[in-house]
DNA sequence: TCCTATT
């Protein structure tokens, strides 16, 4: 099921344009994620546990644990909850689904969770999904604690640390103190040096104060200057600085000025406004249907399922959903699906990417659909 | 001197 997906990356690197930047990141993506393959400590982009926390409940919940609700974590910034829970849905029925939000901007605080109704598809969407290259980034998908006062606020922020600190040496630091949950270090973006500052989340606030108590103005072993740990800031206290720039960066922005560029359509920053303005225009253009841009697959085996889909082009850009054609009777793959993406120009750079491209034994045929029953 | 993990 992930496989192949490594012939992509071959595919991109000899492609003409592989040596775009960020062609490159997709590359990237592809092979961190098809050479590892779901894993439970991410790689680049978010903070990972070293220690195997990643989906076990704590010790002490016992039978309160769920084994239904996951929270998935390193959701990209534009992800919705409708795409979660297609994304999630793909494995099974889903009793809940919820995008944590900021209260105030209403922007995604990158995670949310999913609760399904059979505990076998809380596991198998652990094992499949976890791990998952979307966009930029690696979304970690694991059992969620049940909810209390008492596992918020525990996330430190640790400065003036040893350069030559390592994230494991920072745990081993820390877990005298409690269950780390996650950990991080700062590192340069040119040289990959450690900025000498960390984060450590704990299972639960006071494990966090105990350890602000410890380790705040102490040195580490071999270390020659002390450290600071405090209570990390809240991501609510962000200033509206950085909420507008946020807000600034939407990807609709772009969809906007290339509708603007191709076809001198006017229209504002959502999808909904969008649509009104080109069908007002009367303009028809190929695979925009909807909320975004349909895409069409052809050729996929018999067997072929909705994660292939999410697996083949989640790299490339926002994907809100995924459908697998099937036979109603022998619900096996009549040939076809189709993918709907956000963003045009990240479609467009799936299609050029995915066209052609061998799937098994097959060629597939990915285009933007085309619209043959309304000749207008 | 701040990565975004508890609805």
């Amino acid at each position: 099921m992930a496989v192949r997906l490594c012939d992509v990356a071959s595919l991109l690197r000899s492609g003409s344009w592989a040596t775009e930047p960020w062609t490159g990141q997709v590359i990237a993506a592809m092979e961190t994620q098809l050479s590892n393959g779901p894993t439970c400590n991410n790689t680049s982009n978010g903070p990972s546990t070293i220690s195997n926390n990643c989906s076990s409940p704590v010790e002490s919940g016992s039978m309160e644990d769920s084994k239904t609700n996951l929270i998935v974590n390193y959701l990209p910034q534009n992800m919705t909850q409708e795409e979660l829970k297609s994304l999630f849905g793909s494995i099974g029925e889903i009793e809940s689904c919820k995008l944590v939000r900021d209260k105030i901007t209403g922007q995604s605080l990158g995670y949310g969770f999913v609760n399904y109704v059979d505990p076998k598809d809380a596991e198998k969407a652990i094992n499949t999904l976890n791990g998952l290259r979307l966009q930029t980034k690696t979304i970690k998908v694991s059992y969620a604690r049940p909810s209390s006062a008492s596992i918020r606020d525990a996330n430190l922020y640790v400065s003036g640390l040893p350069k030559t600190m390592t994230q494991k040496e920072l745990e081993q630091l820390f877990s005298q103190y409690g269950r780390i949950i996650t950990s991080r270090i700062l590192v340069d973006q040119v040289t990959g040096v450690s900025r000498g500052v960390g984060f450590i989340r704990f299972d639960r606030r006071i494990e966090a104060e105990e350890a602000i108590k410890g380790l705040n103005g102490q040195k580490p072993p071999g270390a020659t200057e002390p450290i600071t740990v405090k209570f990390a800031n809240n991501p609510s206290q962000k200033t509206s600085q950085a909420l507008l720039s946020q807000l600034y960066q939407s990807p609709n922005r772009r969809l906007d000025n290339l509708l603007n560029m191709a076809y001198g359509v006017k229209s504002r920053f959502s999808p909904m406004a969008i649509d009104g303005v080109t069908s007002l225009a009367g303009i028809n253009i190929p695979g925009h249907a909807g909320t975004g841009w349909c895409i069409f697959v052809y050729n996929l085996a018999p067997d072929a399922d909705e994660s292939i889909l999410w697996q083949m082009f989640g790299p490339f850009g926002a994907v809100t959903n995924v459908k697998v054609i099937r036979d109603f009777n022998t619900n096996k793959c009549k040939g076809f699906g189709f993918v709907t993406m956000t963003n045009y120009d990240e479609a467009a750079m799936a299609i050029a990417s995915l066209n052609g491209y061998r799937l098994g034994d097959r060629v597939l045929q990915v285009s933007f659909k085309t619209n043959k029953t309304h000749k207008a």
